[in-house]
RNA sequence: GUCCCCAUCGUCUAGAGGCCUAGGACAUCGCCCUUUCACGGCGACAACAGGGGUUCGAAUCCCCUUGGGGACGCCA
């Protein structure tokens, strides 16, 4: 048999954290097997889907590498056959016409709830037979079997047991004659031969009312595995109060794909102690087995030092390009290629996000107009003016204008002036740079260039003589 | 409320009855490196939810309790 897996989300939204981690499972688990991997669009709520929807899930997707063999399916093109499903279910007498209103289920659900009774359909039309009543537009319920149970035979859960009793005849056409989700998906995968159904265990619950589908429908039962879900850092359901659960925000925000996929890959699942991975990796090391029961709490720090290390691990290339495109945005002019490129060689293992990268990184390429205040505050005072103004000059003088050179330049007014390089650097960092944290003093200095390091301290030392009262 | 699922450091996890005085990673804290911030190196702190069984032996198997999550839609 073709392993064949699908991810099928509803388009109402972005695609976020949780769907996205479902989706590198189920293709995980189609990639290691040598098998399909389906997308298809679960489109039936026509109120809430929404072109934009299908358009970042599948932009997601693509950042991702999350590749597809056969799709995008939309269910909204697929009415024809659904009707045909649900006409054979009612010929069959598997599925009937039901009458109430949403007024009237209210009402059952509310008196139901107030008997702290668990809110189901009591099957008041299952055997009805006589005139239905007027100017209604019915449902169509599934039969649904009154007895025995169902068993889910769940690779990640193991075996779990429902009741028929705990479940009621539910809607599987709408009164405007829609399809619902609970059809839709049985006849996608029955028809699209999906070998695995690999989903969030919130559809844990779905299950037995599809197994009993499938079965009235003739259908052969795909292996089910139901993954535990992603909650927020403390531990509840996440949601746009926890940050940033969109995908895209991630890409926005300056994270690599394949470090997003390795945390993302580390949630529910592990192989030993290891913590890197890459992609190929992952398709060859992954397991359903090795798939944990419990639901993880998303933790950003760790995605953080994930995305570090990949920066780390980027080509001075890729991330300049990157870096590029984000000043371009920003107006930012770039001088020159090898500026970038050797910006980029100081700042990979300095920051977490390529965003960080950029905000570290613009006095580079661009003039600043303030200092940090903790840091004008601290080094710009007496003692550090006195330096702008002693090192200026002897800058200036250098003719070689290169990191080693100032690197001397540094050291020998330390000498002739007894400060330490404690005292010097401070103050020419945060003229120069605008904070006091930076790479390496002498090769900052190099890459921004003599005329504009120059201007700058001149800059500087007008601000403090200005701006500051001399304390000391 | 009813049903379903889950339960190892703060977090992600290793652990398939003896290899466990419970391992790794993130975070936190210290030290080293260092002109700053990082990186890197070394180290510290830190967990088997509780109670009963089963067994010569339980983090591991069973039961109960507690806690957390999910479902209960003419949403998916």
């Amino acid at each position: 048999m073709e392993i064949k897996t699908r991810f099928a989300p509803s388009p109402t939204g972005y695609l976020h954290i949780g769907g996205a981690r479902t989706a590198l499972f189920s293709w995980l688990y189609a990639r290691h097997n040598q098998g399909k991997f389906v997308l298809r669009i679960e489109d039936t709520d026509r109120e809430r889907s929404t072109q934009e929807s299908v358009d970042a899930i599948l932009r997601g997707m693509e950042w991702l590498g999350l590749n597809f063999d056969e799709g995008p399916h939309y269910q909204t093109q697929r009415f024809d056959r659904y009707k045909e499903v649900i006409e054979r279910l009612l010929d069959e007498g598997k599925a009937y016409r039901c009458y109430c209103t949403k007024e009237e289920l209210d009402v059952l659900r509310q008196e139901q709830q107030k008997n702290k009774q668990k809110p189901r359909y009591d099957g008041r039309y299952r055997d009805f037979s006589g005139t239905p009543p007027k100017g209604i537009d019915p449902v169509i319920r599934f039969k649904n079997p009154l007895e025995g149970n169902v068993i889910i035979d769940d690779l990640v859960l193991g075996e779990v047991v429902i009741n028929n009793c705990e479940l009621d005849d539910l809607i599987i056409a709408r009164s405007d004659g829609t399809p619902t989700y609970n059809l839709t998906v049985v006849v996608d995968d029955l028809d699209m031969s999906i070998s695995h159904v690999i989903r969030g265990d919130d559809h844990i619950n779905n299950t037995p009312r599809q197994l009993n589908m499938i079965e009235a429908l003739g259908g052969e039962i795909p292996k089910f595995a139901h993954l535990p879900m992603i909650l927020g850092n403390d531990g509840k359901r996440m949601s746009k109060r926890h940050g940033a659960v969109s995908v895209s925000t991630y890409e926005e925000e300056g994270y690599l794909p394949q470090a997003l996929l390795n945390y993302l890959v580390r949630l529910g699942w592990a192989h030993g102690d290891q913590e890197i991975f890459t992609v190929s990796e992952m398709i060859n090391l992954f397991t359903l087995e090795q798939v944990n029961k419990s639901a993880a709490a998303f933790d950003i720090d760790k995605l953080q030092w994930l995305n570090q290390q990949y920066i780390k691990d980027s080509s001075n290339a890729d991330l300049a390009s990157w870096l590029k495109q984000a000043f371009t945005k920003k107006s930012i002019d770039i001088n020159s290629e090898n500026q970038l490129e050797a910006v980029v060689e100081l700042q990979k293992e300095r920051v977490k996000t390529l965003q960080e990268m950029v905000d570290s990184s613009e006095y580079f390429f661009t003039e600043f107009d303030s200092y940090d205040e903790k840091a004008s505050k601290k080094h710009f005072k007496a003692l550090g003016l006195q330096v702008l103004k002693e090192i200026k000059p002897q800058l200036e003088r250098l003719t070689n204008w290169n990191a080693e050179s100032i690197q001397n330049c540094i050291h020998n007014y330390s000498e002739e002036s007894d400060l330490k390089l404690s005292k010097i650097a401070p103050p020419i960092r945060v003229a120069v740079c605008g904070s006091a944290n930076s790479p390496s003093i002498d090769i900052t200095l190099e890459l921004i260039g003599k005329k504009c390091v120059i201007a700058r301290i001149d800059k500087a030392i007008i601000y403090i003589e200005s701006n500051v009262e001399m304390g000391e």
